[in-house]
RNA sequence: GCGUCGGUGGCGGAGUGGUCAAUCGCAUUUGACUGUAAAUCAAACGCCCUCGGGCUACGAAGGUUCGAAUCCUUCCCGGCGCA
């Protein structure tokens, strides 16, 4: 029999975190974050990054592995993680995947096989001053098929696909290989309004606690602002901000809208796994009983 | 009270006689997703039916005109200036 790994997601704001502890507790379990920012150090409070005493003696992986300066990608968490899984399941305990990102987690759920292309920032740097049509055109030479499916208007994956097609002569179909565990998905879920007013609580006490300092402290330690504007949501608002490019009162007012918007997506992405059990989060006693019957 | 500028779709804001259900931005909704995924991208968006069409709309009411968001009159509301 496969070794079992729960996977806990839902949209930003529903209490993951908090779940994943207590559920690790009680199967004698280990989390793994599958969150696309908190493996960056330095990156607490705007990403809502679990603290020492609120994991409560329960280990976490996959947090602060990166330097925020450098490029992580799906590629690098499945790796990292593949390999968490693995020292987890050796010691005879419950890796618990508890994180937002649907592609990091739909890459080790269903372990696609991505075409082994590293970056290519000379490439990337070139073709990110042509238009998207250009890019579509350099695409449709390399390799057509890609191109007749791939979002023609999206810059950024035509230009991966490009970069892959100029390695390898095509874009490879991405494969899903066969995986030596068994993942239970659960999903936590509540209403896009409730989960608003979440948000709405949850930016203020960030403040509260010293985000706008952290992102000073982060530029004041050498990351650019372009950065993290690039990284978005929390530091891309607070990097305008101390860019004096937006008011405090409008970084706040469009985060809150953004964070909404995010989490609409990730509920998207969600969605199409029918896989995923869902819950909402207070549902306590059906989420252990459920729990309970999958994993024995 | 007088003067003046203005009142446009959920919001901001174009449009100043026809081609306007009304450019655009935002929000909202729906959706995509092959190494940036908190990223990136798309569609819909007055109401009613099927393309096409019909209906109701640009503060209110009248009027001018073949035709008005656009011109005129009165009224209501807001900003500013003078009292």
């Amino acid at each position: 029999m496969k070794p079992k790994v729960l996977v806990i997601l839902g949209p930003t704001a529903v209490g993951k975190s908090d779940l994943a502890v207590e559920i690790a507790r009680h199967y004698n379990g280990e989390v793994i974050s599958a969150d696309s920012r908190q493996v960056y150090k330095g990156f607490d409070i705007g990403t809502g990054k679990i603290t020492k005493k609120e994991m409560r003696g329960v280990p976490h992986h996959l947090l602060d592995v990166i330097n925020p300066k450098k490029i992580y990608s799906v590629e690098g968490w499945k790796k990292d993680t593949e390999k968490a899984i693995r020292d987890i399941v050796s010691r005879g305990k419950l890796p618990i995947i508890c994180g937002g990102t649907g592609f990091y987690i739909q890459s080790i759920v269903d372990n696609i096989v991505l075409p082994d292309v590293p970056a290519n920032p000379e490439l990337r740097k070139q073709l990110s001053l042509k238009s998207t049509e250009d890019l579509f055109s350099i695409l449709t030479q390399l390799d057509p098929n890609r191109a007749n499916e791939i979002d023609q208007k999206n810059p950024v994956r035509l230009i991966r696909a490009i970069e892959i097609a100029t390695a390898l002569g095509s874009v490879p179909k991405p494969t899903h290989a066969k995986t030596e565990y068994e993942f239970i998905q659960i999903g936590f879920s509540l209403p896009l309004e409730i989960l608003r007013v979440k948000i709405h609580n949850r930016l203020l006490s960030r403040m509260k606690k010293g985000m706008l300092r952290e992102a000073q402290h982060l530029h004041a330690k050498g990351l650019s602002y372009k950065r993290m504007e690039a990284l978005g949501l929390e530091y891309r608002y607070l990097a305008l901000y101390l860019q004096k490019k937006i008011s405090k009162q409008d970084m706040l007012q469009k985060l809150e809208i953004e964070i909404g918007q995010y989490a609409r997506r990730q509920m998207q992405w969600f969605k199409r796994d029918e896989r995923i059990k869902w819950f909402e989060p207070t549902q306590t006693k059906e989420i252990y009983s459920w729990i309970h019957t999958t994993l024995f």
